[in-house]
DNA sequence: TATTGTTATACTCTATAACTATA
DNA sequence: TATAGTTATAGAGTATAACAATA
């Protein structure tokens, strides 16, 4: 065994170093959680979604989005509504807030992104692409269907 | 923003897909936490080392070696002395019964590894250990030599 | 003074499940 | 009965720093 080239211990490794070069700028800077992020970034895309949709979106649980939302609101950053189609469901949308801190966040957020992808030429980010894509639904197989 | 593309967001999604499936197998059959797991791994291929080394190969801290030693100690499966070279140094080694349990788990975990890695074709899988081995040099740097 | 390793503490996150309300 | 979401709670993991022993 040979753990530095074991691949789940090196996919390990790189997204963690990976995920703490975006959280610098999230959490550090805007005080938000990783999933406080992950919803946000969302709803960056939607505008609007029910909090299942997100759950599916972000890869979290409903737990997680419950209390992701549940901070992100009283932070006036997001607002949550009912659904009068099916009174279950949450309908949540980003409020002015919350979307002019996207407006300052995603740039930062990206551009850090971009910072780490200037290593690969882009024949090896598709070949990235390409192969997270297939191990995850490799993996989901494997495990049968968790996440 | 499109979460579903952005690269940190997927890197992240796949490799915690990938470290369940292998917990799957060393916390549910074997009790290891990931730490004592990770240290195991280093031994295995060492047979012996000092803790700071563990780490280094690892990618733990100090602390995070420490406790997990203490937990492998106390289950037996590794020994921990002195280094009469410099006695602040700890000189770990995998008892008889962590030998054992090693050669019944890693070959269960590197069939579970090789599950995964039949997703793709031998020149994906040269493709995606350049392209985390070009991240991870790169996140080094942006983020200033932290792990 | 610097380094190795241990211990303490508070904090955050995770897992599980019970619970409410709606369907 | 099943689903969406909330709340509770215990357990695990994380971050920071103080500390002891040695160099």
């Amino acid at each position: 065994m040979k753990l530095q080239q074991f691949m789940p211990y090196r996919l390990a490794v790189v997204a963690e170093a990976v995920s703490r070069a975006i959280a610098d700028v999230y959490r550090e800077r805007f005080g938000l959680s990783r999933d406080e992020w992950r919803v946000l970034a969302a709803l960056a895309e939607a505008g609007e979604m029910k909090s299942r949709d997100a759950a599916l979106q972000a890869t979290l649980d409903k737990m997680q989005v419950s209390r992701a939302v549940a901070a992100l609101e009283r932070a006036g950053l997001v607002a949550r509504s009912e659904d009068p189609a099916d009174r279950r469901n949450r309908i949540l949308r980003l409020s002015p807030a919350g979307r002019a801190l996207l407006d300052e966040l995603l740039p930062m957020v990206e551009a850090r992104e971009a910072e780490l992808l200037a290593a690969l030429a882009p024949a090896e980010r598709l070949a990235l692409d390409a192969a997270l894509d297939r191990l995850l639904d490799r993996v989901s197989r494997v495990r049968g269907g968790l996440s």
